[in-house]
RNA sequence: GCCCGGGUGGCGGAAUCGGCAGACGCGGCGGACUCAAAAUCCGCAGUCCUUCGGGGCGUGAGGGUUCAAGUCCCUCCCCGGGCACCA
């Protein structure tokens, strides 16, 4: 008799998988293909909760699919660009690869620790110069296809990390999500990638997405489509005169109220507009200059976080737009609030349907109309239902959807304006002026401009020799080797690109690589990729519910219209899992906080069978988890449990004739398996978990009762058990699987019901009266409704709840209930 | 403000299609084993009342639909998350 004790058994069979190739997959395998994939991870040194828990649910599935018969993709790898290295570079000298590579190896060995297991031969690193090259290869596919641009804008400079943000880096409250410094807007010159043409596939191809619904709502609100109209209106003086005598001067507004614009009683324009100038009147110049020079000192913080009044927000600008629908002109105002990068960087105000519009007006004593007929008894400000319209021309009486499509009809057939959607999704700033990262592969010559690197000189490496100082300046900026170089089409003297990539890229390619990892012509093959994509199985933390998804969809979409992967493999991941936080005494775990509690204390001591075994039983996957120790050490119990009682160390065994009890133990062990496979594929595993305890519970009276168990009912018990929890607990269930039978239990297959054996003989039939539970009867479950009747009323508890009244109505759902109205 | 989730014993949670509320685990209590403890095994347990047969109440609050509601509908409260001058 030798105890469960997993320091002995873990490390055996995690040898054993590596040792045998289990979960390696070739391409050309015969099995049905299954891709899981969890999120690789940025490699910061050994697994935290987070990494276990995301391995868990993966491991899971991985080893769940193959005894399904698949031939299941899984695969590993690490996000190794990023700034921890860099900064610890600064730090200590120690240059980020060394840095990175000894991180790489505590992550996966850790990851090994857990028992979860992958295709180790395709593991990939972003930093990796095959994997860098494939970066530059695809960012120059993009360059060529006009998807990858160079400009000059405004743009997020993050002082504490010393680089531009991407949009999406910058946080509602406008600091970094990274360092938390407040953003300042820049012109500098950056890179773009071109995300918002395909802004209607990436908000149209969500429909269909097996995802967590409030990960769609995000990446739909980011993407923020909203259709409307565009139109001009001439800048005019008082009397509708061409303003400073230049009838081109026009203002262009996007609304989506066309049917409101009779309602339109000023418009208003950003600070930044290109046209404040000329459309400041002489006598205002003071005001307008005075208001533009605040707003431009003003923080982007503070700008969008200010509760001045609006009177203060704002200011007349002197000239007058003609409104096209009414030909009346209306005062042109500048206000805070118009943001130059959305649409024209103009609106129309219309108070009577808007309330900001109205909170504007009421500030400036400018005139409400109500352009839509408020319901009775309506007393708000502001009316943004739908109702007929009034005041309104050619739209009076018509509802809202049909005012709008005859405004619009009517701009374009007046030739003023036009239908127009637009979006809150902006193009993705890519550059970063950071060492560690993946080189933009360009170089700039002073006679024939901004030239891609020929694919042959790929990849473009960073240079190892260089130092690192704290100065906010990327190494590669002062580095004469790297940077002088000679021009690919005229020779000369050429000066290469010292900005990195966003790291979003390498993530937003990895599963395509990990298809075809060995490729050395191409970043992966369009076979190996239309064997495995879309992944089936993706599971990550909702941290990236918007940027990587959006990044990797993006990136899926471009690649398919270039021909790198199938034309008709437009989405990247076809079901997605989210998976919920760890959190210690009520607050996220972090290294910060300092309420860390590490995976290694728990595999040291209980084992990582128990761990996983936690957080699948903790609760639904989805949901946050408080961490407990009390919680981990039940599912320690119940291992120990499983072991003793697979190993025939629990009650009595004997040999006879099948009787009652050895049927109902081996029915039971039928219906777990349904149980147990159903709530897999429906992600229920905290149900799962407690099924196979609660069927263990049973074993063990039954192996303990005056009886004993029957050695054959209990082998098919415990056998089916094992080869359930094989997925959960794998060390466990290999190692009690060989000592009973000398195979691999991961080699077999799952375990199908024997449908015979899920009736029961007897079942508990419901007896209510007015609906309130007053008996119950055991009985056949073919059980004919009549027979259910006449039972009920045959129960004394039914007979002395009616009393002496009659039965008014019966209701009979048999077998499972009969419920007796008097 | 808008859009999603969610609110069930002392705690984590279960109840998959409107049909036994509280599975399973933790913690608690009792018993067995033991000199004793740990470990292990067995049992009890929503709450209040009880003549010990049982009965009342109970899934955030209030209303409704139904023979029957944690589950469906309406109003409201609270908690978590996302978005928030996007015209």
């Amino acid at each position: 008799m030798s105890d469960y004790d997993p320091q002995v058994i873990e490390p055996k069979w995690q040898e054993r998988w590596l040792a045998d190739g289990t979960y390696e997959i070739d391409n050309d395998d015969p099995r049905p293909p299954f891709y899981v994939l969890c999120m690789y991870p940025y490699p910061s040194g050994a697994a935290h909760m987070g990494h276990v828990r995301n391995y868990t649910f993966g491991d899971l599935i991985t080893r769940y699919r193959t005894m399904g018969g698949y031939g299941v993709l899984s695969p590993m790898g690490f996000d190794s660009f990023g700034l921890p290295a860099e900064n610890a570079a600064i730090k200590t000298g120690e240059h980020p690869r060394t840095f990175t590579d000894a991180r790489i190896e505590e992550l996966r060995s850790s990851i090994r620790r857990i028992g979860a297991v992958y295709d180790w031969r395709r593991e990939v690193h972003s930093h990796d110069p095959e994997y860098i090259r494939w970066t530059q290869w695809i960012f120059l596919k993009f360059l060529d296809a006009g998807l990858a641009y160079r400009k000059e804008a405004p743009v997020n400079w993050c002082p504490g990390c010393q680089t531009v943000l991407a949009n999406e880096q910058v946080l509602a409250d406008g600091t970094c999500e990274r360092s938390g410094d407040v953003v300042e807007k820049r012109d500098l010159e950056q890179w773009f990638f071109r995300t918002t043409v395909y802004a209607d596939q990436l908000l149209d191809d969500l429909d269909p997405l097996e995802w967590p619904e409030r990960v769609k709502v995000m990446q739909r609100n980011w993407i923020g489509r909203s259709e409307g109209a565009e139109f001009d209106m001439n800048v005019v003086d008082a009397d509708g005169r061409a303003f400073g005598g230049d009838p081109d001067l026009v203002l262009r507004v996007f609304t989506t109220r066309p049917d409101t614009s009779f309602g339109m009683t000023y418009t208003v324009v950003a600070p930044e507009h290109p046209l404040v100038e000329r459309i400041t009147s002489p006598e205002r110049r003071g005001e307008v200059d005075a208001f533009v020079a605040m707003v431009r000192s003003e923080s982007e913080v503070e700008r969008q976080s200010t509760d001045a009044p609006l009177d203060k927000r704002g200011v007349f600008t002197g000239s007058y737009a003609l409104n096209p629908f009414t030909n009346e002109p209306v005062p042109v105002y500048l206000a805070d609030y118009v943001l130059m990068g959305y649409g024209t960087g103009a609106v129309m105000a219309v108070p009577g349907e808007d309330q900001r519009d109205w909170d504007f007006a009421a500030a400036h004593g400018l005139p409400i109309i109500e352009t839509v007929q408020r319901p009775a008894g309506w007393t708000g400000e502001a009316y943004t239902d739908d109702g007929p319209h009034v005041n309104s021309g050619f739209l009076d009486g018509m509802t809202k959807d049909i005012a709008i499509a005859a405004a619009i009809d009517w701009l374009e057939v007046q030739g003023h304006g036009e239908r127009k959607v637009n979006y809150r999704l902006r193009d993705w700033l890519l550059s970063r002026q950071r060492f560690w990262g993946c080189p933009i592969p360009v170089v700039y010559c002073e006679s024939c401009g901004i030239l891609p690197v020929p694919e042959a000189d790929l990849p473009v490496l960073a240079p190892d020799e260089v130092e690192f100082r704290p100065t906010g300046e990327s190494p590669l900026r002062e580095h004469e080797g790297f940077l002088h170089t000679t021009c690919p089409s005229c020779g000369g003297p050429a000066r290469r690109e010292t900005d990195t990539m966003d790291t979003f890229v390498d993530s937003s390619w990895y599963f395509l690589r990990f298809c075809d990892p060995a490729n050395d012509e191409l970043p992966f093959g369009i076979d190996a990729v239309s064997r495995w994509m879309p992944v089936d199985q993706y599971i990550g933390g909702v941290e990236h519910a918007i940027l990587h998804l959006m990044y990797a969809r993006f990136f899926t979409k471009a690649l398919s219209d270039l021909g790198a992967v199938p034309a008709d493999l437009r989405e990247p991941f076809s079901r997605l899992f989210t998976q919920g936080m760890i959190r210690l005494g009520g607050a996220k775990m972090s290294k910060s906080r300092g309420n860390l509690v590490t995976p290694e204390h728990y595999i040291e001591s209980v084992g990582a069978d128990s761990l996983r075994l936690f957080h699948l039983f903790v609760g639904p996957p989805q949901d946050d988890v408080d961490w407990d120790d009390k919680g981990i050490e039940g599912c320690h119990r119940f291992l120990a449990r499983l072991w003793r009682m697979a190993r025939g160390e629990v009650g009595t065994i004997v040999d006879r004739e099948p009787d009652a009890a050895d049927g109902a133990a081996e029915a039971a062990a039928h219906r777990l398996v349904k149980k147990v496979t159903g709530d897999f594929e429906r992600w229920s595993y905290n149900t799962a978990v407690a099924a196979c305890m609660e069927n263990l519970n049973e074993l063990y009276r039954y192996a303990q009762s005056e009886a004993g168990a029957r050695r054959g009912s209990l082998d098919v018990a415990v056998d089916f058990l094992l080869l359930l929890t094989a997925p959960m607990v794998p060390h466990l269930s290999a190692e009690l699987w060989e000592q009973r039978h000398g195979t691999h239990v991961h080699e077999q297959s799952w375990p199908v019901a024997d449908e015979a054996m899920l009736s029961a003989e007897t079942v508990t039939m419901v007896i209510q009266v007015s609906g309130k539970v007053r008996d119950r009867v055991e009985v056949a479950p073919d059980i004919s409704e009549d027979d259910a009747v006449a039972l009920a009323m045959a129960s004394d508890a039914v007979r002395s709840h009616l009393g002496d009244g009659e039965a008014r109505r019966v209701v009979a759902r048999p077998p499972k209930l009969v419920n007796v109205v008097p």
